[in-house]
DNA sequence: ATTGTTATTGAAATAGTTTTTCAATAAGTA
DNA sequence: TACTTATTGAAAAACTATTTCAATAACAAT
């Protein structure tokens, strides 16, 4: 069962949460955007519904969707942190290391082998996985390649 | 072959770095500990070889190293950055969503033909990857189950 | 050894992100 | 409608990271 806006809601209120106008701006936020979002871009999303929303308030609903499991805590530069719906993807980044620009893949192939293993090695109980490839883009490399940088001429 | 403290002062010799006072301070801490590091506590590691280094430079020489490959900048919390040789490890990462604590874990597996795969399809060069496993530990499950958490009675 | 050049440094200032505090508000219940 | 209290926004605080700049110290050339 996918994971919507309705049935967030719903968790939201069986668990005893308040669902306030706050809350449901950032979550649609979230819901409406199919890509990962910084907090200060969720802000600007969120008070598209509800003008009055701080800073604060997103910061706080992203820190507790994201116990939920709701949402993805990502790792971007520069500035650190994005979150995406926990649905999307399934965590795995290609990010560049010169532009900073992240690129989303499909993780066709299938990473629970290795985790299930992991968890009987060491008692953990695998959540989530977020596998993030650093290097440099096809546009970066062509733009390197067309002017190096040395710092000395031997 | 293995990247020492030596071969490293001699690459950055080599690219015509100076091997300053305070560079070989941080180095020597990097290569004292054989896990991973936040920027302060390289500060604090650096001081006990050469007390007057600063915040700045650490930040600066991480920086630099990160760029020659020689230390890998991964993603901790809580405050986000930690720095460990490129050397140790594979960057594969188990991390505890309740404890923070991070546990590397030797991986075995190769992801070289994913990565490959990937490169092909997006002329991404992978230089490097991050695999991290977000959970709850062994400690934490325990503590979980003999306290639960619920916000209501039913 | 001494000098000159300049990469590098530390301190302070700045920028940016995330968290804490707290009185006021509003969501859900009675 | 009133009550209870989780939740909020604004301001302040706590951190983390970067920029600026005069002083310093590596290193090369003498």
């Amino acid at each position: 069962m996918p994971v919507t806006f309705a049935s967030t809601l719903d968790m939201l209120a069986d668990r005893g949460y308040r669902l306030t106008r706050p809350r449901q701006a950032v979550l649609r936020a979230l819901f409406e955007d199919d890509d990962w979002l910084r907090p200060e871009e969720v802000l600007t999303h969120a008070r598209e519904h509800f003008p009055s929303v701080g800073l604060v308030t997103v910061y706080r609903t992203l820190g507790l969707l994201e116990e939920l499991g709701v949402v993805r805590r990502i790792h971007v530069e520069p500035g650190c942190h994005g979150y995406a719906l926990a649905g999307l993807g399934h965590g795995h980044y290609l990010t560049c290391r010169s532009c900073h620009r992240v690129l989303e893949f499909p993780g066709r192939e299938d990473l629970s082998p290795l985790i299930r293993q992991i968890s009987r090695h060491t008692g953990f109980v695998v959540e989530d996985h977020l596998l993030e490839l650093s290097g440099t883009c096809a546009t970066c490399r062509r733009r390197r390649r067309s002017a190096p940088r040395r710092r000395r001429e031997p």
